[in-house]
DNA sequence: ATTAGCTTGTGAAATCATTCACAAGACCGC
DNA sequence: GCGGTCTTGTGAATGATTTCACAAGCTAAT
């Protein structure tokens, strides 16, 4: 299938968490003029959107929203529970590894894992903290599919390498240093300075 | 001037760090090729990325690491303290606001808000977590530019409108939800469980 | 069964962003 | 001062994404 733009699944994960919001307040159909508004998009970019992968609306009536949350899942790969082990218990890790939101999107914190042994052995919400010389031993055994890096940025890299050695394919970095991996891992960055600088930039140029 | 592409603004941000680093290292000049291998992009867009705004380098030598250092944070509105508010003194809203990366790019958080009688009170790193029944009042005194809102979500609309309301200007989001902001006001939403959802439809769709 | 009223799916057009490619400028060594 | 070697700044070309616009399909009402 033709490469699909980031962009595009970004919306799409959007789309999908509108449709659930309209499931849970019994709606049958949307059209893509609704998803549109609540996405912050046109109807035209929706269509465009799901046209990638398909063709799931009814002309005249819109889409299932039962159907289309399902197809959309199985497009994004959320029919499944995904394994997260999360590196770094300090402060964003142990939020992190505490946050719902993910549980509740299909991806299961199955393993913590630090280097300081005032942190190795508590418990963050079910899951205890290890120290992270058992993370290889780990990744082989629980096979987690994505891990977050929530360690400081000079410890990012050789992490990353570890990870990736590990057979750990997709990465999400917190730490606020350029990380590279080889083809075929997927490596996304948040770095949260860098939004706030966006902010920034754009309260001394209001005027334009 | 023209209207710059969110992109490119964000790369500008990501170019100041590494001219720092190379600041840190006692370099004097670095060519747009230096700094595109560092940011993983490539040297023409760094050189038009920075023509957007003027011409920083010298032919056949490159730029002064200082002087565009400089340039960038002037451009970025970096040259100055912000003060930031935390609204929501949760598990995210505490590893923000003891977060030492803001307050090294200059982003000072002058106060954090919560509803919680438990949580108002206590100390995060020299803040101290106030009822946000103060919100008004403070964001008043303090004028705060920007507000970082880590409350659940189904409290995060009326959250925005009060801080519209008393004049903050520019907003980053935690919580996972679609938000409107009059014309005027700057928000940006971080979403993890987005980003995680793109880690997975890369892992679905790893072979192409 | 026909019509009226919606809404989809999609080529084509328009806009936006990146990459190419090269003339022009700067430095260095001789 | 001149030739050689770099590297910038920038139009033009390419590529990607979004928007437009409309034919075609579905429903419901009569
Ligand atoms: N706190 C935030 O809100 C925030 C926001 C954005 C980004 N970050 C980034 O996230 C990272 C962590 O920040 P933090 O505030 O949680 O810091 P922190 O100091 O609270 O936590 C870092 C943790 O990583 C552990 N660690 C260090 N090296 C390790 C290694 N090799 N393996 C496993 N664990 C290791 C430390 O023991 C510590 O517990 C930093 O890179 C920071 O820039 C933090
Ligand atoms: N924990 C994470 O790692 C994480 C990651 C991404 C997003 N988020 C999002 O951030 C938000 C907070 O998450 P959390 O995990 O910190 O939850 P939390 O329950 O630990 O914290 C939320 C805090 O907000 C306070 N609050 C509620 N309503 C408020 C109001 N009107 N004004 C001020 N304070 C108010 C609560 O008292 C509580 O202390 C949620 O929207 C969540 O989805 C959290």
């Amino acid at each position: 299938m033709k490469r699909i733009a980031e962009s595009t699944v970004r919306r799409l994960s959007l789309y999908l968490r509108f449709l659930e919001e309209f499931e849970a307040q019994g709606h049958q159909t949307i059209s893509s003029g609704e998803l549109a508004s609540q996405g912050g998009t046109t109807s035209a970019q929706v269509r465009k959107d799901l046209s990638f992968f398909g063709s799931f609306g009814k002309r005249g009536l819109g889409y299932s929203v039962s159907a289309l949350s399902a197809s959309l899942r199985e497009i994004l790969g959320l029919g499944r529970q995904w394994n997260v082990i999360i590196v770094g218990a300090g402060k964003i890790g142990a939020a992190l590894a505490q946050y719902k939101g993910f549980r509740e999107r299909g991806f299961k914190v199955v393993g913590v894992y630090d280097t300081d042994s005032a942190r190795v052995g508590r418990s963050l919400d079910g899951v205890h903290v290890k120290d992270q010389r058992e993370l290889e031993g780990d990744v082989a055994k629980l096979k987690p599919q994505i891990a977050l890096i929530a360690v400081p940025a000079e410890a990012a890299q050789p992490l990353v390498d570890r990870l990736v050695k590990s057979g750990v394919r997709a990465i999400l970095n917190f730490a606020p240093t350029p990380l590279t991996v080889p083809k075929g891992v997927t490596l996304r960055s948040v770095n949260m300075a860098l939004e706030l600088e966006i902010l920034s930039y754009a309260l001394v140029n209001a005027d334009d």
